[in-house]
DNA sequence: CCCAAAAGCTAAATCGATTTATTTAGTGCA
DNA sequence: TGCACTAAATAAATCGATTTAGCTTTTGGG
């Protein structure tokens, strides 16, 4: 009680409290933690699992998660699910079995049945840039139809009429809304039918994501929108072997940041994806729902794009 | 003792096991892990305390950290200290309260008291990448020496003969031992007095890095080393801007690897920092000392750096 | 001087699993 | 029939902290 900062409360004479902190520190006591969580049935632990921890955006999740929750005396686990549904499975069980008092997760999507029921039961989990469309899970992510959208504008603006778009192949929704940002705001604002987009599979992305460029250039469009960093990076390379000056001769753009684009010159416009807000949001959403106070408010939290005008 | 698999050993009735087996799956029981830990001891989780998790060698060493781990039934704790030393020891002493059964750091290099008194009192910890030379405390690094050598060795083997290096002013001794390498080398090789080795501040290292650029090839060097990839793709970067074309007028390379060096055109020669390796032996070295069998063997584990030649 | 109430401690229950001790039932052999 | 021994199950102790209950000693007021 004394060393918890309760003594008074409990009405331990202030003599006795003195002797009892003096001792902890001359035998150097430590409360061993797993016997409070055990009793306290929380472990002030929160549990993080991402598809790959080695990706910038991840990390810079992680990042962000770690040094926010630990100011307010949480741990974090660390599951890096390499985009396996079988060891994102584990990886929840073992957290839950853990008792990690909540999760943040980027899952593979294939594992709802699992992520459904540890929310029906009351476990507090918040699903961040992937989410399961058509459900009542809490989730937190970028705006992705909103940030296409005001790179096409970006781009018009610019007078640059013709954009084509590179996309991957994956099956996330985050890509689908990319997609549907583009097709949309394209035919909205230019009445095109021919959209420019080309899907590259993610396997082979380096190579397909040059050979898209080399189509787009035929089609003579006078920019590109990249669907993600690692596509842009390639994107950039190719044109650079093609000899294409940007933006002059090309306007190009890249939904999401990296660090490079703001080091290589000339700069390449990107929008951020807001890791630290998608934290803050999913940090608030655990954390409530944590103490309990949380009740069944708004289930996703969707956060604006941050456009990053720069060459 | 049956879920366990000890209903044999412990001569339980196979019928009775089988009942306890079905009920165990009939109301879904999982085993309380916190309450597990308490009574063993013990909590299969290990801390992992980087710098920067942001930092893709540390990202990296975390990404096969949390594989490798997760495959022998342990998890990963994991610390971001911000190269703050309070909050080095603070996570320290949280993940030593926390009772995880091993700690992998990349210390700030400002905590020696804390860790060896953790390692004195028979905590298994295992330093990377950063550690306190002159101790006895169990370490896994590259040879940094060695790495910056066979880059002079390879600079002078394409016929440059006039290596500069270009190195940043953080007190670390993976950067002393490369700056070391670099002079050593140099002066055996080439006899030479003059070691064209410009150091730039951390702070702003993205300028000076340009200049120290500027200020060698004044110096007519012919070759340029640049201690970590974040400080080479600064240096591209200002070669691009330059108009020197590598490697046909320049060559460089990189200690540090990083993605755009092979993605980039002409790619950059590097070495890799071996992060696969680094964890495969630290995590060796913590599992055996965690399983007792560790004997006060080897301390050090020195990891020869692998030379990527590219363009 | 007595009693109620507060002050201050000490003891016990609890969290949920693991491990060891104890009890009961059953078997084999002299 | 009896004894030793094994099989199988049940009970208890343990990990270390937190919380609640219970006990003893003071204190204050009538």
């Amino acid at each position: 009680m004394v060393l918890n900062g309760k003594g008074d409360l409990h009405k331990i004479n202030p003599d006795t409290q003195e002797r009892i902190i003096e001792l902890a520190k001359k035998y150097n006591y430590r409360p061993n933690l797993i016997a409070r969580n055990l009793i306290k049935g929380r472990t002030m632990t929160l549990g993080l699992i991402v598809p790959n921890i080695r990706d910038s955006f991840y990390s810079t999740i992680a990042y962000y998660l770690e040094n926010k929750s630990s100011e307010k005396g949480y741990k974090v686990l660390l599951g890096s699910s390499r985009e396996d549904d079988k060891k994102e499975v584990d990886l929840l069980q073992t957290f839950e079995d853990q008792r990690v008092d909540g999760i943040m997760i980027a899952s593979t999507q294939h594992n709802l049945p699992a992520i459904q029921r540890m929310h029906d039961e009351g476990f507090p989990i918040v699903l961040f840039d992937r989410n399961y469309p058509g459900t009542n899970l809490p989730a937190v992510h970028i705006d992705n139809f909103e940030g296409v959208s005001t790179l096409v504008k970006h781009m018009h603006s610019l007078g640059r009429l013709n954009v084509g778009y590179i996309g991957v192949d994956l099956d996330l929704t985050p890509l689908y809304d990319r997609q549907k940002g583009y097709s949309k705001t394209v035919t909205e604002l230019s009445g095109r039918e021919k959209l420019n987009m080309k899907i590259v599979s993610y396997k082979n992305h380096g190579e397909e994501c040059a050979k898209a460029i080399d189509e787009l250039i035929d089609q003579h469009v006078d920019a590109i929108i990249f669907e993600t960093h690692y596509l842009a990076l390639h994107g950039v390379r190719r044109i650079n072997e093609l000899g294409i000056k940007y933006p002059e001769d090309l306007s190009i753009a890249s939904f999401g940041d990296h660090e490079v684009f703001s080091i290589f010159k000339p700069h390449v416009t990107a929008i951020n994806l807001q890791a630290e807000n998608i934290v803050e949001s999913a940090l608030d959403m655990l954390l409530s729902r944590i103490e309990g106070k949380g009740t069944a408010e708004n289930h996703t939290v969707v956060i604006s794009p941050l456009l990053l005008v720069r060459d």
